[in-house]
DNA sequence: ATTAGAATAGATATCGTTGTCATTGTACCA
DNA sequence: TGGTACAATGACAACGATATCTATTCTAAT
């Protein structure tokens, strides 16, 4: 199928070096001089020669992999994540593997651990809902170096990257508040999430700094969902007592969702009600009206997750704690319109 | 961090027998008794054993990494895949590697194969667009096991998988001309993209084995994008003279894209024209009215595709050729009205 | 000159498996 | 009884890298 590889013995012999010294090419690691290691590097390009990783993993116990854990429904997100941490994973010699999961199976944590174990993972990404989990982070963070994403609690883990889903909402409230609205239904995401958590804290505290009570009445529950999106909205429309000028879903999907049961309820966006939702998504422009939405650099977050994950598998002397919020950015779009 | 984990050694000894026959009840080898394989079997559970991966990969040359190869914008699409290509592999200890990309790439067969050989990878799943390479494929099948999924034209890799997206479009054109509709139009998909011109066929070949003359005016171009799909029906919609009453986008994401454009230009779906896509994405069941389509079972493919794949590494032996072909099933929505 | 210490290079053991080949045990047949 | 066949098992080398330890060479200070 191919000729044999080569091996770093073949090199070895082809610049005239230890295979010694020729890991140590490899490896950076310190104490060739230049001319040696030109010449090495020289040899290395005539011969095609990549290192084997399974025998570099079996000797320096490494496996070179890392796991991304997820169980995510918003397909765009999961993209993004997923490219911005393979990425980083190649850049650095390593290779992602996926461990797409249901965060309600009981026996998550042993599953975890024992993918771990099986597949010899150097490190694990964990995303939302997985990184809410408490108990299961505890737990893995004995087994095996841990970063995660946006967990809805400040863990004790040493590496955590998250965005500022308060900040974020907070602000989103505050637009619409200046557009004119006062009465703004709340779609809030699925129990026990973080995200669900900090998303309303921005909304009921962005209406508390500009003096407008909070009605219950017009905070509803859904699960990041589009479906529970659609019937959260028509419960929204129906609650006559406290009619809504505007909604603020928690994601784009229920977003879609809201602006799907709108045009059931032949209630027009923005004329009737104001719509908006986050996290940018490609279904937040495609709908029609295209709807404002929050973006959060998603894939940047995935970037640095697997970029200090692997540099604290790689410098074991580095064990800084490392805890990142990105920032994120409000998007205008059609689905608000100003009122008196 | 944790117990020094177990080596096959430990079990031989915990299990009063030799490394070897640990090793050939652990590959499932002939020539082990009952007795003695359940004492080993034993052994392995009490001691919490996993086999090292990388020294496995190490002696017996494999690497355990199938890779997985995409460039779709369509993010359920892709979700449908990996989930079915990376349940396959674990199911057979097997871990998937993906490879995102970008088909225009000049050098992307070059990088395949420099991936393959960095990752030792010891196979590799080529999903569309890059199945249709024609030129990239023969080159790499040179120097790696392949499955494609869905290619353009039959190759002459002897493992493919693919769907019927002829015959599926057939029906669908026929469903459309037996609601009464005679003047259908047709965004195709991206040029040089093998379900483009399948699908295509299958809208043509209806059209004619039912006497309606193919009107070239009526077939548009798009590229599978949902923007595509608004800009291709806006012109659909312009063309005064051979005004349409219905419209087949080769997906969803341009059906999608053309009800946007409808909903734009206050034409009404599907009162005034009616809509179908292709693919069964969520976009099809959540746009508004709900989309007519074409559902493939893509996960099941993708299954199939890495379970002959890893079939076909595993037992040299048996090298035959596997060219599976799996139906499709057309899901009907409120987006198609009867005319007379 | 001499020598300490840094820089550079090499010899060899080792990681945890599987492959190869040899050995043992047992049943069966002539 | 001895030979044969075959199932069951084991001893040991090998895979291709890194780790450890040792040996050179080179510099610069004494």
């Amino acid at each position: 199928m191919e000729n044999k590889k080569a091996t770093i013995k073949d090199v070895a012999s082809h610049s005239q070096v230890s295979i010694k010294t020729v890991s140590r090419v490899i490896n950076n690691e310190y104490g060739v001089s230049k001319a040696t290691k030109s010449k090495v590097l020289k040899s290395i390009k005539a011969l095609d020669y990549n290192p084997n990783k399974a025998a570099q993993g079996l000797r320096s116990k490494k496996s070179f992999l890392i796991g991304l854990v997820y169980d995510n429904p918003d397909k765009f997100y999961l993209s993004d994540i997923q490219s911005g941490v393979l990425e980083t994973c190649a850049k650095n010699g390593f290779s992602g593997v996926l461990f797409p999961c249901d965060h309600q199976d009981k026996d998550l944590t042993e599953d975890l651990i024992e993918f771990s174990k099986r597949t010899n993972l150097d490190g694990l990404i964990l995303t939302p809902p997985i990184s809410d989990m408490k108990e299961l982070v505890k737990s893995l963070q004995l087994e095996i170096p841990l970063c995660v994403v946006s967990p809805g609690l400040l863990t004790s883990n040493p590496l955590c990257v998250s965005s500022d889903d308060f900040k974020a909402s907070y602000s989103m409230t505050c637009h619409l508040i200046k557009k004119g609205h006062s009465k703004i239904g709340f779609i809030k995401g699925h129990k026990g999430h973080g995200a669900t958590q900090h998303r309303l804290d921005g909304y009921l505290s962005a209406l508390t700094d500009n003096n407008i009570a909070v009605n219950e009445d017009n905070i509803t529950e859904g699960d990041f969902s589009f479906d529970s999106g659609e019937i959260a909205a028509k419960e929204l429309f129906k609650k006559g007592t406290s009619k809504v000028s505007a909604i603020f879903a928690s994601n784009d999907a229920m977003a879609a969702g809201a602006m799907k049961a709108a045009h059931k309820a032949k209630i027009n966006i923005p004329n009737d009600i104001s719509l908006v939702g986050f996290d940018n998504s490609p279904t937040a422009s495609q709908a029609w009206p295209s709807i404002t939405t929050i973006a959060q650099p998603i894939k940047e977050m995935a970037t640095f997750a697997a970029q200090i994950l692997i540099d604290n598998i790689s410098n074991k002397s580095e064990k800084k704690n490392v805890n990142k919020v990105f920032g994120s950015e409000l998007i205008f779009r059609e689905s608000v319109k100003k009122i008196n």
